[in-house]
DNA sequence: GTCTATATTTGGATAGAC
DNA sequence: GTCTATCCAAATATAGAC
C-alpha cells in the first residue's frame, strides 16, 4: 500500500521557484521599468528559458497579477507591525509615514499598486483582496481620530499620494517632498480634526 | 530667373500633416493607453502605412517627444489666458483649478507630462522648455501671494498632484477628489499664507 | 509623398522530447 | 521540470519604385 507523506516536497519546491521568479521580476522592473518586463529577460535572470516560466505562471499577465498581490501583502504586513498603543493621531502619522516610505523605496511597485499605468492590466479579484485590507486599515486609523467623513479621509489620501508622486517623479531618491509630510499633517489635523469644524463627521 | 514665393505651400502641407498625425496619436493613446502607441495603428488612423509616418517623424520616440511639447504648450496657452487682474489668492486658485481640469480631462496626457512612466522616454531639451515655463508661471502666482519658500511652493504642487492622481486613478471621470480642492486650498492658505507663521518666506 | 517589399528584432506562447 | 524547436504575431525601421 502507498502512504501519503505529510509534506509535499514537490509542491514546496514549486512554491519556492515561483517565489524566486517573482523576486527576479521585481528586480527586473526596478531596473528597466514596469512595462519593460519580458518573459525572455525574466527567464535569463532565473537561469531558465522563457518557455519554462510557463510551468509556474500561466502568462505574463499572471506575473503582474502576482506582483500586485505581493506588493499589497507586503504593505499590509508592515501596517500590522505598527504599534497598537500609540495615541490615535500618532498612529495616523505612522500610517502616513509607512505609506510614504513604501512608495519612495520602490517607485515601480508604487506605480503598479496605485497608479493605473499598464495598458490592459487589471488585478484579479483574489489579488485585489489585500489591497482592500490596506485601504481599510488606513480608514480605521483615521476613524480612531474622530475623522469619519469620506471627504476628510479622501483629503488625507490625496495629501499623501501627492507627496509620494512628487517625490518619486521629480526627485527620485531624494527627500524634498518627504520632509514636508509632518508639516502638512499638522495642517491637515488642524483643519479636519477640530471637533467643531463642519464636514469632519 | 527663378523667384522664391513668400509662402512655401509644400512646407505648410507638411506641417498640417504632422499636426494631423499628432492629433491621431493623442486619440490613440487616450483610447488604448500611453504605452500602446504603435506606428501601425497610428498609420491606420491617418490613412497611411506605418512606414510613411517616417517622412514626418524620425521615430516613435520623436512622436512621444512632440506630444510632450504639445501638451505643455497647451497648458501654457491656457495659463496665459487666465485673467491678470484677479486678486493674488484668487489667481493661485485659478491656476490650481486649471491644472486639475487639465489633468482629469486627459489622464494619459497627465501621465506623459507629469508622471515618469514610459520606460526609456526622456523629453528633449527643446520639448522641455515649455514645461519649465508652465512651472514658472505657477511659481509666479504663488510669489504674488507672498508665498516664496521652496517648501510652501512644493506643498502646493503636492496637494494638487495628489488630488489629480487620486481622481484619475481611482475614479476617472468623477469628481470625488476634485470637489475637495477649494477646501484644501483654504487649508493651505491658512497655513502657508499667514505672514507670521514660520517657513512661509 | 506614399507605396511595396523587406530586413530585423522582439516577444508571447505551445508541442513534444528527455 | 526544463529543454529544444518552433510558431506566430507584432513592431520598428530602411530601401527603392512610382
Amino acid at each position: 500500500m502507498s502512504v501519503t507523506p505529510v509534506r509535499d516536497r514537490r509542491a514546496e519546491r514549486t512554491a519556492a521557484t515561483r517565489r524566486e521568479i517573482l523576486d527576479a521580476a521585481w528586480e527586473l522592473v526596478r531596473a528597466e521599468g514596469l512595462a519593460a518586463l519580458t518573459m525572455r529577460d525574466l527567464g535569463t535572470r532565473v537561469g531558465m528559458r522563457a518557455q519554462s516560466l510557463y510551468g509556474y505562471y500561466a502568462s505574463k499577465h499572471a506575473i503582474y497579477d502576482a506582483m500586485f498581490a505581493d506588493g499589497n501583502r507586503e504593505l499590509l504586513r508592515r501596517k500590522r507591525d505598527l504599534p497598537e498603543s500609540a495615541d490615535p493621531e500618532q498612529l495616523v502619522r505612522l500610517h502616513g509615514r509607512l505609506f510614504l516610505d513604501f512608495a519612495v523605496e520602490d517607485p515601480v511597485r508604487y506605480q503598479l499598486l496605485f497608479q493605473r499605468t499598464l495598458p490592459g492590466f487589471e488585478p484579479s479579484p483574489e489579488s485585489y483582496t489585500p489591497a482592500v485590507e490596506v485601504l481599510e486599515s488606513g480608514r480605521a486609523a483615521l476613524r480612531a481620530c474622530g475623522i469619519r467623513s469620506q471627504r476628510a479621509m479622501d483629503a488625507f489620501t490625496a495629501l499623501n499620494a501627492g507627496l509620494a508622486a512628487q517625490q518619486t517623479s521629480n526627485e527620485p531618491g531624494g527627500t524634498r517632498w518627504l520632509r514636508l509630510a509632518d508639516e502638512m499633517w499638522d495642517m491637515y489635523f488642524a483643519r479636519y480634526r477640530a471637533p467643531t469644524s463642519k464636514g469632519t463627521r
